[in-house]
DNA sequence: TCGCCCACACCTGTATACAAGTGCGCAGTC
DNA sequence: GACTGCGCACTTGTATACAGGTGTGGGCGA
């Protein structure tokens, strides 16, 4: 591991080629490439939890000034992606089984929230559109990947309904610490038995209006989830360290054995 | 406004004379020190909402170099207490008081997650602490102050007993917007009817072990409190800027109408 | 052979220097 | 008088230089 590729090579020298709005472009340079890079590493597991990050190795290794590669390290640390160490510099963070099932329930709760708020701001074309996504889960249930991705697109549109910025922001947060522990299990091997019911019981309160019970159906739902990704973690292999080779997930609407 | 006190006399040019931890005393040095000063300026109103923040003035205004100042910023970025503007650098974040309602839904969402942990934890004297405070708010029930004081206390107790940091981080975020919305509602005028019963159901709740139960009072709390403060900050001026003179709270257990 | 002490190498934190892009203002012109 | 074009000043982002502190490893002495 820790055969962090340049970043010049990923990202190019000053952002992609094709930025469709310039000020995004400017943020996606230097220290925000450089985020993005080590945040993915460390989510799938290419940085070995509670490894050593020293700014200068990693500035050298990926072809910048230490500057940047300190701003994305805060950033990191922010995010609880890494850790200060006592007498300074940071370690990725390590993983803790047991506390997989806590990063759940503060997702259950958020997701949840937003399942309230979508309630609130559901048109019927937005229902409509929930609904074909369950109907479309429902006729693909026997492929786990299928329902996994549609699964994504679900929770993605209501947190777009919800259009809660806070939830938002947060869920990010927890996110990037649920697809570490989702790539720390064996990918795939989460079993989605009752995920389409699950979804169809969000889907049909937000139908309805009830937000109440909206909420509670997605808390349930994420709260199963949270029980097999246990149940995975603890399962297959030795509790320590083991990175997959799986794809890296960066931002919102990856998480999903949902 | 913007009259920021030199961050040499706000927090001596080397930390505190008593740093009881030698790695916490380094690291409350610089940017970190540069961080709490702006951070409980913002807060308190001292930095206007949408007031530009730009990197030279407040080096210089605070006698340190653009790198602590910098690094301070993206922390208050990642924290949502600054928000970036399209061409780069960062203003302070916006007050929009019907936000103030989706703060509050956070919260009451994480904080009721806690109390829900918190009963799975509580031992007997744990359980005793928490109602000898609600018979002292009861005692004291007719000062809001010490209403509140003691409010803050038993929401410490219960995020202590909760022991979930996953909760307790993203807590301490959303209560730097809280506490801004605080700041900007007439301070203490927010009303504690009901306090005393509302956090006795939590404690019962907790005392008899029901989590579904407590996470539930705890959130009707919020919910509640949310509401009292929304009727503050819509009702008594206009909804202009409205910086208050009040101590700055900059950590956690300072949020109190609860 | 074991323990202690010193010195070195390293790393963080801060300051300063440099380059590039952007917005604003002023002057000139129609 | 209004519009347009140019130029300046400012700001961010990055790189580099410097100082302080810490941990480690080797050497020396008991």
């Amino acid at each position: 591991m820790t055969t962090t590729p340049d970043l010049r090579t990923a990202v190019g020298p000053r952002g992609r080629p094709q930025g469709p709005d310039p000020a995004l472009a400017r943020r996606q340079s230097g220290a925000r490439a450089v985020y993005e890079l080590l945040r993915g590493h460390i989510i799938d597991g290419t940085l070995v939890p509670g490894e050593r990050l020293t700014e200068p190795v990693l500035a050298g290794r990926l072809g910048v000034s230490r500057t940047p590669v300190r701003e994305a390290l805060r950033l990191l640390q922010a995010e609880a992606l890494v850790v200060e160490l006592p007498t300074g510099g940071v370690r990725v963070a390590p993983l803790d089984v047991a506390d997989a099932r806590r990063v759940y329930e503060v997702r259950a709760r958020l997701e949840g929230l937003l399942a309230r708020d979508a309630c609130e701001r559901a048109w019927p074309d937005d229902v409509a559109r929930l609904a074909r996504l369950v109907t479309l889960m429902d006729a693909v249930r026997d492929h786990e990947d299928e329902v996994l991705r549609i699964g994504a697109q679900f929770h993605g549109e209501i947190e777009a309904l919800a259009d809660n910025r806070w939830c938002s922001a947060l869920l990010r947060q927890i996110r990037g610490h649920v697809d570490r522990y989702r790539a720390l299990a064996a990918r795939g091997r989460v079993g989605t038995t009752d995920h389409v019911d699950e979804h169809r019981a969000v889907a049909d309160a937000v139908a309805r209006g009830d937000a109440v019970a909206a909420e509670a159906a997605m808390i349930t739902h994420i709260d199963r989830s949270a029980a097999l990704a246990d149940q995975a973690l603890r399962a297959p292999t030795d509790p320590a360290v083991t990175p997959t080779t799986g794809a890296a997930p960066t931002d919102a609407a990856t998480t999903d054995e949902s």
